[in-house]
DNA sequence: TGCATTTAGTAACGCGCGTTACCTGCGGGA
DNA sequence: TCCCGCAGGTAACGCGCGTTACTAAATGCA
C-alpha cells in the first residue's frame, strides 16, 4: 500500500492552522516578538504593551503552536515513548496511568506504542523492534519499557540510544535501570497479617515457583514466620496454574489432606485469581471465609477482590506508582544524572477488606 | 540482529542524529536524491546504481527518518489522537487495542491522552479540553473520543477542526458520526439463546433502567420473547447496583419470590458483575448451574466470566472491534468522505461458556 | 555636551525534510 | 548541422519555529 495521498495535496490544503507570523501581523510587531512572548523569556525586553498586544493578537487568532515545528527548532521533543505489551494484555494497564499522569505533570507528552511481544525470550521482537524504532523516529528524549509481569527482558538494541528505564521488569543484561515491586516485602506483609489474626498454621497457593513473583512472596512468607519463630511447613506449599481453576484444585488439595484439627486456618494465595478459586473451594467444604479459613490474596485485581464474597484482602502491585517513578526517573537521566543499572524496589501495601 | 543499526557509532548518533545530508555526503549525490529514494518517488529519475548507494548508506549510518521534521515539511503528520478516560478507568481498554492496532497497520501514531472526566454532563471538561488541545498542537490528522461505557458526551468544541468519531458513546448534539455497541441485537441474541436450552421462564438482573445499556439490551430481549410467543414478564425484571452485590441481592428477590414450580430457570444479568452476585445466591440456595438455574451475562469482562466456575456464558461488547473501526472511519473521513452524523451499530457476539 | 548603557525591538539563520524548478549531458530524427 | 526530448540528477525554496546577532532610540552619568 502506497501513500495514498494524491500529489494535490487535497486534506491538508483544507486546513492551514494561524502561525507565528499571522499573529505578528495582526499585532503588528515582528514574529521574533511573538516567539520572546510565547516561550517567556526572561532577558527579552518588551515592553508591557506590546506584550499584551501580542497575547491579544494570540486569543483573537486561536493561535496554537506547532508541537513538531517546535521540537524540530529547538532540538528538544517533551516527548518520553513507552513500549508496552499492557495495551494487548491489560492487566497491568495502572503503570500507563501512572506514567501519563506524571508526564502530564511534567508537561511531557507519553507515546504509547504497543509490543505483541507473548514471551520474553523468543526471537519474536519483530513488532518490539518496529515499536521500538517507530518511538525513536518521533525522536522521543527517553522511553520506558513496560511487562505485564515481573519478569527479565531483553531490550532491542537501539533502545541504547536514549535513556532507558524497565518497569515492572529488569534488564536481562543488567545494564539499564528499572523498577520492580518489592515481592518479598509484600509477601511479608501479608503472613504478618495473618499471624497477626492469630493463625500459625497457614496454606500457600504458590505460582510457578521459579518467576521472581513467587520466589520473592515465598521469601517474605518465610521472613515473616521467622520473625514469629515458626518455619514454612513445605508440606503446605502447593503449586498450581496461576488460574482460579489452579487455586481451586491447590485449595483442595491442602483442605482435604488433614483431619480438621490440623487444617490449616488460613491461606495465602500468591494471585488474586488463584484465591478466587481458593474461595470455591472454601464453600463448597462448608466452610466458611473468614470465620474457618482466612484468606489473602496478592496482586489487587480490583475486578475480583473487589468483588468476591467476602471481598478478598490483599496485597496490591503499585503499579501507578511504578508508572510515575519510571518517568520521574526518566527525567532525572534526561536532566543529565548518570545512568546506572539500579533497581528501585516500590512497597506493595496491603489492602484490608473482609477475607482475615 | 543482521540489520547493524547501532553497532556503527551510537555515541555519535546519539549526540547530533544522522540526517540525509549525511546520507548524501556519504553516498556521493545531493540531498535531493536521498529524499527522492527515500520516498519512493515514482516519476524521479534515478539509476539503478545510485539507488543502491544511497540506500547502502542509510544502512551503514543508521539513518533514522525525523517525523517531526517531514510532518513540518509535508504538511501531513500521519498521527491520529484519543482522548480517552479509559486509561483511568480500563474498563474498555480493548478500544485503545483495537484502534491501536488499526493504526499501526494504516502507517499511522495513535497519540493517546487521558481524560479524567469523571461525569459526562459537568463542567468538568479542564482536562478533557486541555488533552484535546494538546493533541492539537500535536497536529493530528483525526481524534477519537472513547467512553468506558456507553453513553451520550458533549466534546470540545474545538474537536471540530478536525475530523472526529466517537467510540463507545455518542455526540449529545448530534452532530459526529458515532460508533456503539447493538445492545439491542445483543439482548436478543442472549435471550434466544436462553430459549433455544429450553427456558421460558426467565428472570432479568436490571441496570440502572435509563441508560442506554439497559434501554436497548431489554429491549432485545423483549423482541427474543416475542417472536417466540412470549412476552416478558415486569415482574421478573429487577434492578439493582452494577455491582456483584447488585446482583446477589436482584438474584435473591427473585428467587426467593417464587415457589419452585414458578421459579424462573434461567437469569439474565446485565452485566458480569452482576452475574457473579447471582452466582453467588444460586449457589447459596444448593441450586446448581446451569442444571437448576441457567445464568448468561453480557460485557464479557474476562477476568469474571472466564473465571467464574462454571465459567460464565455471556455476551460480548465489541471494544476491539469499535476502535478499529473508528480508525477506519477516520481515514474515511481525512480521506475526504464528507462527515455526518452517522451511528454505526457494532455486534455483540455471544460467547458459549457453560452456564447455559 | 559626550559617551556608555539600557530598552525595545527586528533581520536573518538553521532545524530536517518535501517539493518544484531547473540544469546537464547524450542519443536520435530531420 | 541543429534541435528536441529524456534520463539523471541538483539548486533552492519554504514548512513553523527557536535563537543569535544586530540596530535604533531612550536614558544615565560625568
Amino acid at each position: 500500500m502506497a501513500k495514498s495521498t494524491t500529489p494535490g495535496n487535497p486534506v491538508a490544503a483544507r486546513q492551514r492552522g494561524v502561525t507565528m507570523k499571522d499573529v505578528a501581523k495582526h499585532a503588528g510587531v515582528s514574529r521574533t516578538a511573538v516567539s520572546f512572548v510565547l516561550s517567556n523569556r526572561e532577558n527579552a525586553s518588551i515592553s508591557e504593551e506590546t506584550r499584551t498586544r501580542i497575547n491579544d493578537a494570540v486569543q483573537e487568532l486561536g493561535y496554537r503552536p506547532n508541537a513538531g515545528a517546535r521540537a524540530l527548532a529547538s532540538r528538544r521533543s517533551d516527548w518520553y515513548g513507552i513500549v508496552t505489551e499492557i495495551v494487548t494484555a491489560p492487566f497491568a494497564v495502572d503503570i500507563i496511568k501512572g506514567a501519563q499522569d506524571q508526564a502530564w505533570l511534567d508537561r511531557r507528552f507519553l507515546l504509547i506504542a504497543p509490543s505483541d511481544q507473548a514471551d520474553a525470550v523468543g526471537p519474536n521482537q519483530g513488532l518490539e523492534d518496529a515499536a521500538t524504532e517507530k518511538l525513536l523516529e518521533q525522536r522521543v528524549e527517553g522511553l520506558l519499557y513496560a511487562a505485564t509481569f515481573h519478569r527479565g527482558v531483553h531490550v532491542p538494541a537501539s533502545a541504547n540510544e536514549v535513556p532507558t528505564v524497565l518497569i515492572n521488569c529488569f534488564d536481562a543484561d543488567g545494564k539499564l535501570p528499572s523498577i520492580v515491586p518489592d515481592e518479598r516485602a509484600g509477601g511479608r506483609v501479608a503472613v504478618e497479617r495473618l499471624l497477626q489474626a492469630g493463625h500459625t498454621r497457614i496454606g500457600v497457593i504458590n505460582l510457578d515457583p521459579v518467576i521472581p513473583a513467587a520466589v520473592g512472596r515465598l521469601e517474605g512468607a518465610r521472613e515473616a514466620l521467622a520473625v514469629a519463630g515458626l518455619e514454612l511447613d513445605q508440606e503446605l506449599v502447593v503449586s498450581g496454574y496461576a488460574t482460579a481453576d489452579g487455586g481451586y484444585e491447590a485449595a483442595c488439595q491442602i483442605l482435604d489432606r488433614y483431619p480438621q484439627k490440623d487444617r490449616p486456618t488460613a491461606l495465602f494465595c500468591l494471585n488474586d485469581r488463584m484465591a478466587m478459586g481458593a474461595y470455591d473451594a472454601i464453600k463448597e467444604r462448608g466452610l466458611t471465609i473468614p470465620g474457618d479459613i482466612a484468606v489473602i490474596g496478592f496482586d489487587n485485581q480490583e475486578l475480583i477482590a473487589a468483588y468476591l464474597r467476602p471481598k478478598l484482602t490483599t496485597v496490591a502491585l503499585p503499579f501507578e506508582r511504578m508508572g510515575a517513578l519510571g518517568v520521574q526517573t526518566l527525567n532525572a537521566l534526561t536532566a543529565g544524572q548518570p545512568i546506572t543499572a539500579d533497581q528501585q524496589l516500590v512497597d506493595c501495601p496491603l489492602l484490608e477488606r473482609s477475607s482475615v
